[in-house]
DNA sequence: GCCAACGTTGGC
DNA sequence: GCCAACGTTGGC
C-alpha cells in the first residue's frame, strides 16, 4: 500500500468557509448592571489592547447558538449601537476567533455569572472580535428603516435579537449609506 | 422612564 | 407540553 498522503495545500486554502455577515449591539451609554458597566461602543473596541475583543455576556440562547455554531473567523461584523440616543451602526468588525465558552459565566463573583454553567458543561459561547472600521457618521436605525433593500433586516423586521444574521446585499448597502 | 414585544421560567 | 407570570430588550 502507498503511504496515506495528504496535500497541505488543500488543507489551507480549499475549503474554506464562504464568509458570512452579522450584526452585534452593544450598548455605548454607561449603565450599571449588578457593579458593573457594561458600557462598550465602537470606540472601546478600537481602544482594546490588539483592538480585539471577546463578546461576553450573551446569555440569549439564538444568539448563542449562533456564536457557537455559525460563526466563523472571517466573517463580518456590523458593530451596533443600541439602548442610546441615536441607535445605528456605528462601523465594522471582524471574526478573529470562533465560538468557546464564555467563562464570565463561571465565575461567582461576576455579574454574568450562571450557576448553570461550568467549564466541563459550558452553558454560554462567545466569539472574539477585531475592530476594522469607524463609520464617519453612524448609520442610524432611522435611515435603515427608510430603506426598501434594508426592509426584510432581522434588525427591522425582529428587533431584538444581540447577534444577528445579515445578509451580503444588506452590508453591502449599509457600507454604502455609511460613505 | 415608559412600555410593547417577546424570551424564559416553572407550576401543573 | 401548555401557558401565566415574570424578566429583559431596546426604541422612543
Amino acid at each position: 500500500m502507498p503511504p496515506l498522503r495528504r496535500s497541505t495545500r488543500l488543507q489551507h486554502h480549499s475549503y474554506a468557509n464562504p464568509v458570512q455577515y452579522w450584526l452585534m449591539k452593544a450598548e455605548p451609554d454607561s449603565r450599571i448592571v449588578k457593579g458593573i458597566d457594561v458600557k462598550f461602543s465602537i470606540d472601546d473596541l478600537c481602544n482594546m489592547k490588539g483592538s480585539t475583543s471577546p463578546w461576553d455576556g450573551v446569555r440569549n440562547f439564538e444568539a448563542r447558538n449562533i456564536m457557537r455554531d455559525k460563526m466563523n473567523v472571517g466573517d463580518k461584523v456590523l458593530f451596533y449601537h443600541s439602548n442610546c440616543k441615536t441607535p445605528g451602526v456605528a462601523g465594522t468588525a471582524v471574526v478573529v476567533r470562533s465560538g468557546y465558552p464564555d467563562h464570565t459565566a463561571f465565575d461567582k463573583a461576576h455579574p454574568y455569572y450562571d450557576p448553570k454553567s461550568s467549564p466541563d458543561s459550558p452553558k454560554w459561547y462567545m466569539v472574539d472580535i477585531k475592530f476594522e472600521s469607524k463609520f464617519p457618521k453612524v448609520v442610524t436605525l432611522n435611515q435603515l428603516k427608510q430603506h426598501e433593500d434594508l426592509k426584510e433586516m432581522v434588525l427591522i423586521k425582529r428587533g431584538r435579537l444581540s447577534v444577528q444574521p445579515v445578509r451580503k446585499n444588506e452590508y453591502e448597502f449599509i457600507l454604502d449609506l455609511a460613505k
